[in-house]
RNA sequence: GCCGACGUAGCUCAGGUGGUAGAGCAGCUGAUUCGUAAUCAUCAGGCCAGCAGUUCGAGUCUGCUCGUCGGCUCCA
């Protein structure tokens, strides 16, 4: 007799021994049906193992997240079996899940994406097959023995202990794994290869290369389609290409890595400015610049010259070797420095937006993302001990009206000590309590990664939210108890005597340029009003209105707009259409009626057309709607 | 840096197996003067990324360099 506890705490018994699949099926044919795997005892098993003793049982169902990850699981295998098929030659590594689907690492010959179709086909015939997926614990000598050719298995058992190894087998294939997988092929509807690339055995670049098959795969169709779906999304709002197409910036192979913005790039850079110098002045932050070279003692002194030389450019002049700065701190430790502080002072917020550069491998470069040289809004903090969870607070709420006002939302992440670190236990657990202290006022909830600090202090991640669902780190708050010390910088305390301040490091957009790039698919480049390089376009329906356009283009340009006319002699649809494809917010025609009414007829991206506008009232809507930097694209509402 | 793919007009792309380059859009010029997503015609535009090599002959084949793109963290 055997007793099973589900979650909802009801007990069902069975006379014999039942499998998973039995307990599910006696609650329903249906419930059974959408059953992948169950957790017995709190661990995830296969749904058709025979339950023993008596357990508590949780299904796993097509619902749950624990599901994609085993459906993905057993598509990796599936996808071994076929290329195994297809290639006699092929020897099988590892084939993990991964975020957006799985991989399999093939010792085989190098295959490409035209190869797909082939091994999809094949793929599609062991699904349709159902073959049921079933495991088998073996002892390691048997293992051994059976991998006997498999050079690869043979070093990943020779890693694992005796008694824990397990195959699991659907047709004539058997591969090691863990498991759980799936009852059988045939829950796998939706599957589809991805891409290829190389990629090492153990991440060795001395070792064998491999072949990195990537798909991914889902419960259903219309999942996969709406997966492809966003990836598609994502290629058109692709800031390399709509910065391209919008004429905001280039790269020359001059400079690689190095991003030249045009002035339609420089107007929403200038803007990101603006907004961020506005609110960091209202945060009680001074700026500050410091320069970009700077001597080589002055890196020997921070420690970048030991840690992090073979991503710093330098350059030697009058026999002084010189570093261009990959971290704005240095300098700003020497403005620090330059006076002695008193408690009384403190704190000091001195803000940089400074341009860095950072050797990155050329393999990473891409886009805005990953650039060699780029601006952090970086700015140093400095204060008391017990300042650090008022200004973490104040830091916190900067970061979020900030990401707010681009309507992107944020999660954050504290990370602690690591096991190389420096400074004394008490130090640590002061800093962090600091910025747990900050966080818990803070109210937001907050994710803890244990030893994942920086060596020289704690610190949290924020991470952003872009209107695709994807998530990108920007912000982050460093607490540094390495560079004070290596400074020696100190304030003068109550006591009378010096005391060693407390300093942290944060940037809010990060790097400007990738925070711009992640700005323009967050957009899809349909920049907000007080954003876009060209606010608004006059069309003259004909040429004897240009010089009335003109005029008015100068009326809206001494009020602050950034505004052109398009005074070519096109038909007035295909000006509309170029303006719409460029993305200006603000359409607006003018023809003998509005010339006669002193009007517009103003058209939104939304393509939306209001006639009969007067010019005052159309400065003041659009002139608010630039100053409290609104984000609707329909800027005026009936 | 490593692996793979790619690099042809300002942009997007065609150019089997080698025989000194083509389209659309953009641009120029002309006609059209037009009411909310492409008016018509004409013209011009290229050291085929760069450097070597094979060949009578290279955009095409080979090697190297530069650049771009996708990977290189996810451990059966």
């Amino acid at each position: 007799m055997i007793n099973i506890t589900l979650p909802d705490k009801s007990i069902k018994s069975f006379e014999n021994n039942p499998t998973g699949l039995d307990v599910a099926k006696s609650i329903s044919e249906g419930f059974a049906q959408n059953c992948v795997a169950m957790e017995q005892d709190g661990t995830l098993v296969d749904l058709n193992r025979t339950i023993t003793k008596d357990s508590r049982i949780k299904f796993i169902t097509t619902r749950d997240k624990e599901a994609l990850e085993i459906l993905r699981h057993s598509a990796a295998h599936v996808m071994a079996e076929a290329v195994t098929f297809l290639y006699k030659d092929a020897k099988l590594t590892i084939g993990p899940v991964v975020k957006d689907g799985f991989y399999y690492d093939i010792d085989m010959e190098p295959v490409s994406e035209d190869d797909f179709p082939k091994i999809e086909a094949e793929i599609k015939k062991i699904i349709k097959a159902k073959k049921p997926f079933t495991r088998k614990e073996v002892s390691k000598s048997e293992a051994l023995e059976f991998y006997k050719d498999e050079p690869y298995k043979l070093e990943l058992i020779s890693d694992l202990e005796d008694g824990t190894i397990s195959f699991y087998t659907q047709g004539n294939f058997t591969d090691l794994c863990r498991g759980p997988h799936l009852p059988h092929t045939g829950l796998i509807k939706a599957i589809k290869l991805m891409k290829v690339s190389g990629a090492y055995w153990r991440a060795d670049q001395t070792k064998a290369q491999l072949q990195r098959i990537y798909g991914t795969a889902f419960f259903n169709k219309k999942e996969l389609n709406q997966y492809l779906h966003l990836l598609e999304e994502a290629k058109k709002r692709d800031h390399r290409k709509i910065g391209m197409a919008l004429d905001l910036f280039s790269f020359h192979e001059e400079a690689a890595g190095m991003p030249f913005f045009h002035a339609k790039g420089m107007d929403i850079w200038n803007a990101l400015l603006e907004y961020w110098r506005d609110e960091h002045k209202a945060a009680g932050y001074v700026e500050t610049k410091t320069p970009i070279m700077l001597d080589r003692s002055l890196w020997e002194k921070s420690g970048h010259w030991e840690n992090y030389r073979e991503n710093m450019y330098t350059s030697v002049i009058d026999k002084t070797e010189y570093a261009i700065k990959p971290m704005n701190c240095p300098g700003g430790m020497l403005l620090y420095g330059i006076k002695p502080h008193s408690y009384k002072t403190l704190p000091v917020r001195a803000a940089e937006i400074g341009l860095v550069h950072r050797h990155e491998l050329s393999g990473v470069l891409s886009g805005l993302f990953r650039v060699r040289a780029f601006h952090q809004d970086d700015a140093h903090i400095f204060m008391t001990p017990d300042q650090i969870e008022n200004e973490i607070l104040g830091v916190l709420k900067l970061v979020e009206r900030i990401y707010k006002s681009f309507g992107l939302e944020f999660t954050l992440e504290l990370s602690t000590r690591p096991e190389k670190s420096i400074g004394t236990d008490q130090q640590w657990e002061r800093a962090t309590n600091g910025l747990k202290g900050a966080l818990d006022t803070y109210g937001k909830e907050y994710a803890i990664n244990e030893g994942d600090g920086a060596f020289y202090g704690p610190k949290i991640d924020i991470h952003i939210q872009d209107a695709l669902g994807r998530t990108w780190q920007c912000g982050t708050i460093q607490l540094d108890m390495a560079l004070p010390e290596r400074f020696d910088l100190s304030y003068i305390g109550k006591d009378n005597e010096k005391h060693r301040p407390i300093m942290i490091h944060r940037v809010i957009y990060g790097s400007v340029e990738r925070f711009l790039g992640i700005l323009i698919e967050h957009f899809a480049g349909k920049f907000p009003l007080w954003m876009a390089p060209t606010q608004a376009v006059l069309l003259p329906i004909n040429d004897e209105l240009l010089p009335a356009a003109n005029e008015i283009k100068q009326m809206f340009e001494k009020a602050g707009l950034r505004v052109e006319v398009d005074g070519r002699t096109e038909t007035l649809k295909k000006k509309v259409r170029e303006a719409q494809i460029n993305k200006i917010p603000l359409i607006l025609t003018i023809g003998e009626k509005e010339k006669n009414s002193g009007t517009l007829s103003v058209r939104t991206l939304d393509g939306k057309v209001r006639f009969g506008i007067k010019h005052e009232e159309f400065l003041n809507t659009v002139l608010e709607h630039i100053r409290e930097r609104k984000l609707d694209l329909e800027i005026f509402k009936d």
